[in-house]
This record gives structure tokens, C-alpha cells and sequence, in this order.
RNA sequence: GGCGGCAUAGCCAAGUGGUAAGGCCGAGGUCUGCAAAACCUCUAUCAUCGGUUCAAAUCCGGUUGCCGCCUCCA
């Protein structure tokens, strides 16, 4: 079976079929670096990593670039703002995004470009704009034309004439029509500035993306994605601009992820409505944050409380259970063989199950629920009287396989306990002998207050941290 | 005004033509010395109206409500 992928620009979901086989180029819109991250943008971050480590599962080699904006008026803004440089303020922000994705489990990408590092090329791809006449320089500034360009509004289906409307020249800009955007910016009085053949200035947004994508990946390239509030105009202008220059397609698939919603409403800075990805990983597991991420279509809007976040956290300590259990029980377990097949033949189905739904356009909603299948026959599993040392790490390995793809660990608890733990645990299992209930429920009460839970099972006494 | 999305049980959420996955919460039961974990059982006809069809949550049209983009924004 083929991998499906909804694209934007179609609307449609379509069989993807890489530019080169086993190879895939993906560039993912990376944050404005001004501000720590809010959970809303952490969803893209998670979204296509899981993405990029489902095709690459799937045997592809992903090419994953992810770049940064780091200058722009909201950097700069904030730079004067705190009195500091640039560069000092991009820096800091772009180790905090890091620091908050890696935390989510979001591998680096190959690569991660900066607008900073890359103006050469910005000015090289401007100037081919230029002489192609699709941008034009009015007194330090630079412009592009959508109206130059036939196919301007394939990707938000908007007719240019109805764009027009929302348009609007601000002060200070120089446009001939409402619609033209900035490619180059002249630079303001004490405003961090390159030279250019037009003056001292910088980019603007748009025209990076455009720059990096063909400096990482090629002209062409496979999947390109971001949120959905950048299809219009940020993505649109993207297509322009590089469709413009080279006269190819820019990207095949489009990709666009939902938002995060407080009350029904669209999570944003502007809002004032959100909850600092930093501050959620203080209170919570990150691996519980991104269980409940993907607990939903990654198209559709999630509504985030922490009452949610807590039925996920109820969720998957389930399937951590059964985990912890299925290690439990391979110290009692055999190398039967017998009844093995019909199990092992179950988890296979599971595993195609699993590539079922997520070649389905990355259903993360029905892999969860593969999830959970496995873990409901393992559990069943559990209950026979003898158990194989093959099928019990079969099991594990199912649980572990589809995690790693949705970027979730599972920490195996192999840390030893204490000895006067280790002595506890031994007295108690006397006193339970002896039928002496009372000390036994005193241990393991005492052990509870040190985050240690008891459990008797008929294989013996098992313990987890809680 | 243009473009688009959503509406499924107490909550979350899959399902886009063949008669409602999964999870959380809750109730009852089994197992257990008691617990815990687990297992079993129970809880919806899919906003609404009309149409197409042998058959619709699923397609078409209308209505209502909510949300988003069109302006920096993941």
C-alpha cells in the first residue's frame, strides 16, 4: 500500500510519490525567533516529526529542513526592547525553541538553516525575480508582483481580484498595487542591515523560505508544511516567488496542521490566550503532552485544557502498564512454543493495522487505537497460566515500535531499588506467608509514601515507581 | 463580501455509502487475604430539515450553531 497525504493545494488526499525514490524532501516553516514557544506552535514541531520518523519507518530517507527566522520587526522589536542585539536575542530563543522540542521528543532536523546565514543566496534569488521582472526596486525597497504570476491564488483557491480586497498598503510602503509584497526591506536608521545591490537592508519574510527550501533541497521538492494560518499569504507568496524563478513546481504536497484552541478559540500571541510550551513541561511528562497531540487528526483543531491533558495522562499510563507488566513477567516466563503462533500472528496483524491507519495520511488517532488493541491482548495474554519469553517480548516489541515512530519513549525500569527497599519487599513477602496481613499492608504502605506501589500477582510480587 | 473547516455517548475521539473503533470518567461483576493491575458486562443512531439510493453519520441541497483564513501569527 501507498502512503496518502492530504494536500492543500488539491484538497485532496493523494498517493505520494516521492521526486526520487526511497527519498524524501521535506521542508517544515520554522518559529520567528522573539519569544519562547507557545504549545500552539510546538504542535507543527511534533505533528511533522512524526511525519518524517513515520516515512522513514517506512524506509525512506528524509532530508528534514526546518529553518529560523531571525531577524525580522518582531526580533528587532524585541531586541530594543530589552536593549540587546539581534543576534543575542535570535540565539537565546533559538536554544529555548530547541531545548522545548527536544523535550517533546522532535528529532533536529538535517538541517537548520538561519535567515542570517543565508542572505547571499536571498540576494541572488531576488535578483533573478528581478530580471524576470516578476519584483521590481523602489528606492531601497523590493517587490514582487503576484499579478506577474499566472497561477497566484492555487493554494488558498482565491482568485487574485478577491485577494485584493484584504490588501492594504501600510505607511511607509512604496508598492505599486496593494497586493505586492516585500522581498527586501531598506533598512531603517541604527536597523541591523546587509549590503545589497539595492542599498542596506534585509529580507523580508517570504522570500527566505523560497531561498533556503532550493539551497537544502533543490528546486523541487516533496512535502512542504507548516500551520495552517501560513497557507495565506506566507506559503501563497512562497509559490509565487519560487515557481516565479525557476518555472518549476515548488512543492508537490502541501501540508498543513490544525490549531490549538483555548475554549474554541484559536490559540495566538495576539490573543493572549496561551499556554507557554516551557511552563507545560514543568508540570507535565512531555511524553504525555505529545500522546495527547497526536491523540487527534493532526488537520483537525485540538482543544487543550489540562482536564484533557490528564485524561491522556490516564490513558497512557495504561499502555505503560502493560509494558512495565509484560517486563514483569518475563522473569516466570518459558520458551514454550506452544499456542505461540496464534498469538504471534495477532501482533502481525497489529503491525499491519498500525501501517494501515498511519499510511492513511498519518492517522496518529487510529494508531493510538491500534495502540491500545495490542495493549487489551497482552493484557489477555498476561492472564494465561504460562507464558512465552517470545511472544511476551514480541508484545513489547509492537508497544515500543509504534511509539518510537509517534516520538514517545518508554523508560524501562531497570533501575535497582534500594537494599533496605529490596529488605522490605523480602519481609513483607514473610509476612504474607505467614498469613501476618497486617505487616504486609504496613510495608507496602510505607513503601507507597516512597513512591514505590506493590502489586502481588500470581508470578510473585511486582513494583513500579508512581 | 470571498475561501475553508467543524457539529458523533458525561468527556476526548476515529469512522466519508452497508448498518456506530478506541480511550478517559462512572456503575456492576470476576480475580485478590485486602489492594493494585487486569479481565467481563453496561452507557449514542451520529446538530436539524429535505433529497438521492435497495442501503447514509458517510453523497447532494437548505437551516442553525461554532471556528478559521483573507492583516504579524504554528
Amino acid at each position: 500500500m501507498t502512503i496518502k497525504i492530504y494536500n492543500t493545494l488539491t484538497r485532496e488526499k493523494e498517493d505520494f510519490k516521492p521526486i526520487e525514490d526511497r527519498k524524501v524532501r521535506m521542508y517544515v516553516c520554522g518559529p520567528t525567533v522573539y519569544n519562547y514557544i507557545h504549545i500552539g506552535n510546538a504542535r507543527p514541531a511534533i505533528v511533522f516529526d512524526t511525519v518524517r520518523r513515520y516515512l522513514e519507518y517506512r524506509d525512506y530517507e528524509v532530508t528534514y529542513v526546518l529553518n529560523f527566522t531571525d531577524v525580522d520587526d518582531k526580533i528587532i522589536k524585541a531586541a530594543n526592547d530589552m536593549s540587546e542585539d539581534v543576534k543575542v536575542v535570535a540565539d537565546r530563543f533559538i536554544k529555548a525553541y530547541m531545548e522545548d522540542v527536544e523535550a517533546l521528543g522532535v528529532k533536529k532536523a538535517t538541517y537548520h538553516p538561519r535567515v542570517t546565514e543565508t542572505i547571499d543566496d536571498i540576494i541572488t534569488f531576488i535578483e533573478g525575480l528581478i530580471e524576470k521582472e516578476f519584483a521590481y526596486e523602489v528606492d531601497g525597497d523590493v517587490y514582487f508582483k503576484p499579478r506577474a504570476f499566472e497561477d497566484y491564488g492555487k493554494l488558498s483557491h482565491q482568485s487574485i481580484d478577491e485577494l485584493r480586497a484584504g490588501a492594504r498598503i501600510q505607511v511607509g510602503e512604496k508598492k505599486n498595487d496593494p497586493l505586492d509584497f516585500a522581498l527586501w526591506k531598506k533598512a531603517k536608521a541604527n536597523e541591523v542591515a546587509w549590503d545589497s545591490p539595492w542599498g542596506k537592508g534585509r529580507p523580508g519574510w517570504h522570500i527566505e523560505c523560497s531561498t533556503m527550501a532550493k539551497k537544502y533541497l533543490g528546486e523541487t521538492i516533496d512535502i512542504h508544511a507548516g500551520g495552517q494560518d501560513l497557507s495565506f499569504p506566507h506559503h501563497e507568496n512562497e509559490i509565487a516567488q519560487s515557481e516565479a524563478k525557476t518555472g518549476k513546481t515548488f512543492a508537490n504536497y502541501w501540508m498543513h496542521n490544525g490549531y490549538i484552541n483555548i475554549n474554541n478559540e484559536k490559540m495566538s500571541k495576539s490573543l493572549g490566550n496561551f499556554v507557554l510550551t516551557r511552563e507545560l513541561l514543568q508540570k507535565h511528562d512531555p511524553r504525555v503532552i505529545r500522546f495527547f497531540m497526536l491523540s487527534v487528526h493532526y488537520r483537525h483543531p485540538i482543544n487543550f485544557s489540562e482536564e484533557l491533558l490528564n485524561g491522556a495522562k490516564n490513558s497512557f499510563e495504561r499502555i505503560q502498564t502493560t509494558y512495565f507488566n509484560l517486563e514483569h513477567r518475563k522473569q516466570t516466563s518459558m520458551n514454550l512454543t506452544q499456542d505461540n503462533e496464534q498469538w504471534l500472528q495477532k501482533i502481525d496483524e497489529f503491525n499491519h493495522q498500525f501501517t494501515n491507519v498511519m499510511d492513511d495520511d498519518f492517522n496518529t488517532a487510529n494508531a493510538i487505537s491500534v495502540l491500545f488493541d495490542v495493549t487489551k491482548t497482552a493484557n489477555l495474554y498476561l492472564e494465561e497460566a504460562q507464558t512465552s519469553s517470545e511472544v511476551l517480548e514480541s508484545f513489547q516489541t509492537t508497544i515500543e515500535t509504534i511509539l518510537h515512530v509517534l516520538g514517545i519513549s518508554l523508560e524501562k525500569e531497570t533501575d535497582l531499588l534500594d537494599e533496605d527497599i529490596e529488605a522490605l519487599i523480602v519481609e513483607r513477602n514473610e509476612a504474607r506467608k505467614n498469613r501476618n496481613f497486617e505487616r504486609a499492608d504496613e510495608i507496602r504502605d510505607l513503601l507507597k509514601d516512597k513512591n514505590i506501589i506493590l502489586e502481588d500477582t500470581p508470578q510473585g510480587v511486582r513494583w513500579k515507581r508512581g
